[in-house]
Order: structure tokens, then C-alpha cells, then sequence
DNA sequence: CGTTTACTTGATTACGATCAAGTAAAGTGG
DNA sequence: CCACTTTACTTGATCGTAATCAAGTAAACG
């Protein structure tokens, strides 16, 4: 565990390795898997606002951080100045990102999701340079049903779908992208008319 | 129409009087609501990091705003250092908001998605000192639908349901709270058990 | 007064949640 | 090493919610 929600912020942290997973929770529904993080990424930096951690971050498996201690950050020579307008852009994106995302994901029906949801994976891992077909789940059947807003059975069942249709080939946790158009048509189209 | 998506950023806008919706738009889902906006809103700061609007906006009726030019702002005789302070601030606030809407609505029934809805905006007119049991929904049904992912047929039913209930009174756009503990309920419990 | 637009209400159906059972791998202990 | 448990996942059956299709109402508009 990184941190927890409602922690008093302190530091940010840049994913060096390893994946993370963003859980808020709350006594009606329990904890939700709100995001994920990859090596790369920053977490915690909305934390700045009201100087609280806005959801909790555990470890998926083995990883390493950079701690950005925000007390310390003068030391570093550059100026605020900077250090702000980088920030700026960041939340800037993750908001519009946000916006997205949010309204894509509450009109979609399990299968879009799910396949918007490997495409996205893979695009962030081909933003890092890194092999785009061959994804590595490191979060859990249940992670991403909690992420997606989806039962853990449907995830499992749109995966073997996908599987036949011969979209992906999946063994346990390692993932491969075999037919990357058609998840794309999965994701953005019906797949199938609901009606005729 | 204030600016449309993807634009270039020129301008934030402060709302001083009527309310607005954002959109995003694509091809194959075409428009959907990702925002609503009132007085007292700031309306396109995420532009700033990508410098185009990510959505669109449009008034809901006749309004105004205070228009932030972006190239003018040093005029004012504050410190850019404590408009940037006052951007992250908002930005940081927007995101984490964002991460709990989004994870709420996605896991919530049409129920529950509207009783939050009516509660929030409710909770935004309070915050403004105004009258938070006596709402003006300047937006359409439609709109409603499209910002929580529903049929607008939908949104009716559930809004004759609370009326039924005795929680809400409605006619036509003009909507009053009768039972707000009894929303509260209904947005984050689940109301009736879904089996036995 | 007819047309348009926004909304409501009803009937049917599809999607995905839930319940349930089963499989497979990993960990535990004798 | 083999039972035994635990955990994660898969697959199947049933059912409830909300989308869709359809028709109707009512206000606004020209």
C-alpha cells in the first residue's frame, strides 16, 4: 500500500516499476478500483488540492517508486515556477482524459467496455515504447470488473468471447492481442444489432 | 454555443448567471452530456493543458459570463504564481471529484444514478447560499439521460417513481425536494433488496 | 389550428447481475 | 509427496433492470 484515501498528502509518486491500483471506498458499496498505474505514470497528484490522498494505492506485484516528497521539491533547483505549469498540464489532461473516459464508459454495454479497456491498456504500454500485444493483467478478473462497473463473471465471459472470436488469446494473466481491428470495432461499434 | 470541442483555448469562463452543459462528441455514439455548469463555475480551465476545449459548451437558457482571456491575464496585477496556485487547486479538486462520480455512477442503478443527480444539484445551489429544495432543471430530460448514461424514458419513469414515493414534487422543469433524507436512501442504498 | 418538440406511459425484450457449481493453481501441513 | 484448503477464475442457469419499440399527452410555435 502506497498510501491510503483521505491520507494527508505528502508526496507524490512516479511508478519506476510495477503496477498500481487506485481504490476508493465507501461504507455503502465498499472499496472500487478507480484506476490503474503503470511504470511511468505519477500518482497522487491531485492529492495537492485539499492536501489529502482522494483514493487509496496498492501494489499489484513487486514494484518500485520514485518519491516526490512535495516539501522537498525547492531543493531541487528548479523553479516553482516550472515545477506548477508541468502540474497544471498534468491535471489539465487528466480531467479532459476523465471526461472521456466517464461518458464513454457509462453508455457502453460489458463488451465495449472490456475491449476499450484492452485497447487502452495496450495503447499506454505502446506509449511507453513497450510491445503493445502482449499485455501483461497484473490486477485481477475482479480489479477490472470493479474497474469497469461489471460483475467478475461477465469480465471472464467477455474475455472468452473475445477469445473466440479470436480478438485476443489469453492464458491466465498474459494476454495477447491477436486481431487489433476488431477490438476496435468491439469497442467503438455494436458488435452485433440488438435487434433486427 | 460558448466554444466548441477541441477549439483552441483562449478563454476560461466565470458563469454569473444561467447554466450551461458540456459535450463531447463522436462519430459513433455521437453527442453525450458530460457536464452541467452554474452560476458561480469556472467552465474550460482543463483547455489549458492540451490548449483546446475538450467539450463544448452550450447555454441551457439565457445566461451570462465573465470572460477570462487567457493572454490578459498578467493585466490584472496578480502573480501568475498565485493564479497557478488557484488552477492546481481547482484542477486537483476537479479530478478527484471526478474519479468518485465516475466510479459511482458506472456501479449505480438508474435509481440510485438519478436520486444522487437531483442531491448533487441540490448540494450545488447550497453552496452557493441558494435555495437547494426548489430547483429550476434548465436541461432537458434527454440531457439528464445522456449525462448518466440512460434512456431518457428512464429518467421519466424514475422521476414519476420518486413523485409516487413522496420524495420530490415536479412539474415540468420546475422541481421541488420533499424528502431529502429519503433521496439520500435512494441514492446510495440500495432501496429494495434485489432478491430474497 | 396544425405542427413540432418535449415528455410520459406501456409492452416487450436483451443484457448483465446474481446464484450456483465446477475447475485449476497455489499454498499448507502431516 | 499427497490430502486439504484457499484463492482465482470459468461456465451455466435464472431472473431483474433498463433499453427499445410504440403510442399517447401536452405545451410551444408558426
Amino acid at each position: 500500500m502506497l498510501f491510503s484515501a483521505d491520507h494527508p498528502f505528502e508526496a507524490m509518486y512516479a511508478v519506476k516499476s510495477g503496477s498500481f491500483k487506485a481504490m476508493v471506498s465507501d461504507a455503502v458499496r465498499g472499496e472500487r478500483v478507480v484506476g490503474f498505474f503503470l511504470a511511468g505514470d505519477l500518482i497522487g497528484a491531485e492529492g495537492i488540492a485539499n492536501q489529502r490522498y482522494s483514493y487509496g494505492v496498492r501494489a499489484l506485484e513487486q514494484g518500485s517508486v520514485c518519491i516526490l516528497q512535495m516539501d522537498r521539491l525547492d531543493e531541487t533547483g528548479r523553479s516553482t515556477e516550472v515545477l506548477q505549469r508541468a502540474l497544471i498540464e498534468m491535471l489539465g489532461h487528466e480531467v479532459a482524459l476523465n471526461h472521456r473516459v466517464t461518458s464513454s464508459l457509462i453508455q457502453q454495454n460489458a463488451e465495449q467496455r472490456l475491449a476499450a479497456f484492452i485497447i487502452s491498456l495496450s495503447g499506454r504500454m505502446a506509449a511507453r515504447g513497450l510491445a503493445s500485444d502482449r499485455l501483461w493483467l497484473s490486477m485481477s478478473r475482479s480489479d477490472i470488473a470493479s474497474y469497469l462497473g461489471l460483475a467478475r463473471e461477465t469480465v471472464s465471459r467477455m474475455l472468452t468471447r473475445f477469445q473466440n472470436a479470436g480478438l485476443i488469446g489469453l492464458r491466465k494473466q498474459y494476454l495477447k492481442v491477436l486481431n487489433r481491428q476488431g477490438l476496435e470495432r468491439a469497442a467503438f461499434a455494436r458488435w452485433l444489432p440488438l435487434r433486427q
